[in-house]
Formats: structure tokens, C-alpha cells, sequence
RNA sequence: GGAGAGAUGGCCGAGUUGGCUGAAGGCGCUCGCCUGCUAAGUGAGUGUAGGGUCAAAAGCUCUACCGAGGGUUCGAAUCCCUCUCUCUCCGCCA
């Protein structure tokens, strides 16, 4: 969400944005009830300062004894004045809000003005691709032979979109996970931290889920509560409604949890392998920083997912997400694609954003500088540190052999009993 | 699921015969004084948000906020209703 004062005051830079991103929304509406809410309250305001003042008159004359029964019934009228305008506030207030909500973040300068994925810059490749002298298989043949992987069987406990995985598939999984959150804790300083996997409405509109990408997320019948699309969610709000101190920013989460999308619209895109699926494991990075560091913040943040694949050895590139691609929330974000021999291309892995104030105006995170007074709103930034997933087909698919076995990588060995190989039969 | 207790400022904790209580007191924190250092002492200050005034900031001023929402009343932290959460005991359970 954008201050309101914000948008008030940078229509025309609003409006460019919406262009920028290829987002619609009429903002004539917006005036009018910007308007309507400030005459409301100055109005609202001076009825109660009135029956304030009135009330410790009557209440003075009553000590005294005298009758203040004029004052009393001149005041049911103001009174009830009073709870008109009361009633009529939030309506104003909560239109107005609603729309506010609808209003993407402003990218940052640097974002480059493009209107789809193949407008994106790419800003760094690393590692080798690696020669096949063989045409590579896609990671579902590979686990299905291996036997690590088995789609049809989790078609039937669940449905598409769910995997089943067995033997070194889910212990690798498990591995990477482990792997990760080490790394990050150990080498990056990030404290781990294991949050619930349903949220409520609330955590959901404090991320930004909420309102407007409610056909993405899994509700629970009959209760207040989600599964979680993203750590995102659950550890940003860790803070929702706090005050935190300058001197602990910035604050550096990494979070484990299984993620649940419902990936509407999304028909016949990925069917195969384990690309993408209502539910996927992902260790995610979560970043409360001070207004002033968030860019570098985020620089670094990308560095520190970057440095799983590296320690995996997967080759990958990072690419800055062009104005039309970006991300309601987010201000600047950079993908990570790794690549996949078995399909030929390189896969988004990894998102990293940098969402300025916008997740923590909704949220209420905001934080004291040291002499100064009054509150400040934090930057909250966050990036798949990796989706674990996805890790996985992409080890699969280049530490392939020509013998249909897959090499582990050496990091991940300790993980899995020093085992080197994925064979068939174990 | 059954029975009971509670929710006040950064924290603890008063205030419930409705009326200068945005809220006593204590702790913490900030600035100053004092003190070889520390501790102690001492003076002042210390919530958030939204309006108005102002070119803006400061300042001044108004309004709201004592878990949330609604009600009674000229007037509610205080009375009534609903909900949420926390705690204790019993039951159940990984």
C-alpha cells in the first residue's frame, strides 16, 4: 500500500507508473473520496470537540446543582449528528482504503520499462553449461527411472500438480533443505526461524496476498485461514503491529515451509515433473531493513541465494525484472534461473525483492531512529533461498550420467551418508 | 469439549458507586547535573495515529485510541451485549 498523502500528491506519477507496469485501475474515484473524508472528519471532529466541551459544562453544573437539563437535550441532537457522521466515516474511509490496496508499488529508478519476461535484463551469468554427448533427459523421466519420483501414484493420493517422492528423492529433498538453512545461518547470518504453514486473513492482506490474489491461495472451509503461498507471509508478519528498535536492523530471517498455490490460470502450463505443484518446499530469506539500506540489503540478499547454487554448482544467470513483469508488492526484484539441460532452458529458481515500504505501511512495521522522534516505516525485502523443488530437478537434470544415475553434489554428500550416486535400485 | 480467571502506555501495575485520568505509582528509556570508574543519587522529558494552522519543519490546536466490534448515556477504561485472544483446572490428543 502507498501513503496516501503519497498518491494525493503524485497523480501523474501514478498514473505513468500504471502505464509502466501495464496495470489498469481508474483512479477518478479516488479524488472524490480523498475529499469526502477529509470534509467528514473536520466535521466529525468539531461535533465532538463541541459535546466534549458541553459535557464538562454539564457535569460542573451538576456538582454545583444547578439544571442542566437544556444543555442535556441541546446535545442529543449534536449527539446524534455525531453518530450519523460516525456511521458515514468508515464507509468513506473503507472505500477509499480498498482502493489504496489496489495501487501497486512504484518501482524503483532502476527498473527497466518492458512489458514482458523477455524484456528482462540479464545481469550476470555463472557457472558452465555443461556439454551432454548425449541428448539430456527431463528430470521426470530421470526420477521415474530412478525410481525417486512417481507422478502417477501422487495423481491418485491427491490429484495433478502433487508429487510423491521416495528413497534418495525425498532424502535429497530433505538434504537440500538441511543444506540451506545451514548455509544461511552459518555463513550468512540469517537466524532460522519455523512459522505457522496457515495464516489469517490479516497476515494475508499485510504481505499483500490479500485482497486482490485471493484465487491463488488455498482457504480453509469454514475458518479464517490460508495456506501459506510463501514464508513471505507468516515471517514478515512476524512483526505486524511492532516498533523495533533502530540498532536491530536489520533483522534476517530464514524460514523452511511448504508452500501452497492453487496456480489458477495455469491450465496446461508445466505439466510435467515437479516444476510447478499446489505444494512445494522452499527455504526463504526475509529481511527487515533500515529505509536507507534496503537497495544494498537486496544486492546482498541475492548474493546469498546466488551462493547455493554456487556451492551446488549449477550454473545460472540473474536477471532484473523489466516494469510489466514486476510483482504487485515489490519495487526491484531479481529472478534467478537456473539452467536445465533436460528442457534447454534456464528456469526461474529464485525471486529476490526489495518491496520498500509497501508490505510494512499495510503491515504496520515500523521502527525509532535513535534521536529522533516519531516512527518510521521499515523496508521489508525477501528471496527464495532456494525453492527446494526446483533445486532438485535442476540437480537432476545436470549431474545426470550417461548410465541414467545422477551424481550428488559434493556439498549435499554429508547430508545423505556420504552416498556419491543416485542408481537405479538404489 | 466442560468449568473458571483475565486483557490498561516499551514493561509491570492502579483506576470498575460513569464526569479535567491520555490515563496514578514503579521500572525502563532520552537529555542534563553529580560522581576516579561502576552502582547509587538528582532535575527535566518520554505513546500512536488522523485533522487544522504553516510554503515546509518546529510550534500551537483539535479528534481518536485502556483486546476488537456494537449498545446505553449529555458524557464510558469504568455499565450492557457479541466476538477474539491469553491463563488455570478437567477431558481428549501428536
Amino acid at each position: 500500500m502507498l501513503d496516501l498523502k503519497f498518491v494525493r500528491t503524485n497523480m501523474d506519477r501514478i498514473e505513468q507508473m500504471f502505464k509502466d507496469r501495464g496495470y489498469e485501475l481508474d483512479l477518478s474515484r479516488f479524488r472524490t473520496l480523498d475529499e469526502k473524508r477529509r470534509s467528514v472528519l473536520t466535521d466529525l471532529e468539531e461535533l465532538r470537540h463541541e459535546r466534549n466541551t458541553v459535557s464538562d459544562k454539564i457535569a460542573v453544573m451538576k456538582k454545583q446543582g444547578e439544571d442542566a437539563s437544556s444543555l442535556i437535550s441541546q446535545m442529543k441532537t449534536v449527539s446524534a449528528s455525531i453518530k450519523e457522521l460516525e456511521t458515514e466515516l468508515p464507509e468513506v474511509v473503507d472505500e477509499l482504503n480498498n482502493l489504496l490496496l489496489l495501487i501497486p508499488n512504484i518501482p524503483h529508478e532502476s527498473v527497466v520499462v518492458g512489458r514482458d519476461p523477455d524484456d528482462n535484463p540479464v545481469i550476470r551469468t555463472w557457472g558452465e553449461i555443461r556439454d551432454f554427448e548425449y541428448p539430456p533427459l527431463p528430470h521426470w523421466e530421470l526420477g521415474e527411472k530412478l525410481n525417486i519420483l512417481d507422478f502417477s501414484r501422487a495423481a491418485k493420493i491427491a490429484g495433478s500438480r502433487f508429487s510423491l517422492q521416495s528413497g534418495l528423492g525425498a532424502a535429497l529433498e530433505r538434504a537440500l533443505i538441511n543444506f540451506m538453512i545451514d548455509v544461511h545461518t552459518r555463513y550468512h547470518g540469517y537466524s532460522e526461524t519455523l512459522p505457522p504453514f496457515l495464516v489469517n486473513s490479516e497476515s494475508m492482506t499485510g504481505t499483500g496476498q490479500l485482497p486482490k490474489f485471493r484465487e491463488d491461495l488455498f482457504k480453509v472451509e469454514g475458518w479464517d485461514l490460508f495456506l501459506i503461498p510463501t514464508a513471505e507471509v507468516p515471517v514478515t508478519n512476524i512483526h505486524r503491529d511492532e516498533i523495533l528498535s533502530f540498532d536491530e536492523l536489520p533483522i534476517k530471517y530464514v524460514s523452511y515451509t511448504p508452500c501452497f498455490r492453487s496456480e489458477a490460470g495455469s491450465y496446461g502450463k508445466d505439466t510435467r515433473g515437479l516444476i510447478r505443484q499446489h505444494q512445494f518446499n522452499k527455504v526463504e530469506l526475509v529481511k527487515f531493513s533500515r529505509p536507507e539500506d534496503s537497495y544494498g540489503e537486496l544486492e546482498a540478499l541475492t548474493a546469498d541465494a546466488e551462493d547455493i547454487l554456487r556451492r551446488l554448482e549449477l550454473p545460472y544467470r540473474v536477471v532484473s525484472l523489466c516494469s510489466g513483469d514486476l510483482g504487485f508488492s515489490a519495487a526491484k526484484t531479481y529472478d534467478l534461473e537456473v539452467w536445465l539441460p533436460g528442457q534447454q532452458l534456464f528456469r526461474e529458481i529464485s525471486s529476490c525483492s526489495n518491496f520498500t515500504d509497501f508490505q510494512a505501511r499495510r503491515a504496520n512495521i515500523r521502527f525509532k531512529r535513535k534521536g529522533g522522534s516519531g516512527t518510521e516505516l521499515v523496508h521489508t525485502l525477501n528471496g527464495s533461498g532456494l525453492a527446494v523443488g526446483r533445486t532438485l530437478v535442476a540437480i537432476l537434470e545436470n549431474y545426470q550420467q550417461a548410465d541414467g544415475s545422477v551424481a550428488i553434489p559434493e556439498v549435499l554428500r554429508p547430508y545423505v551418508g556420504d552416498l556419491s550416486t543416485i542408481r537405479m535400485g538404489g
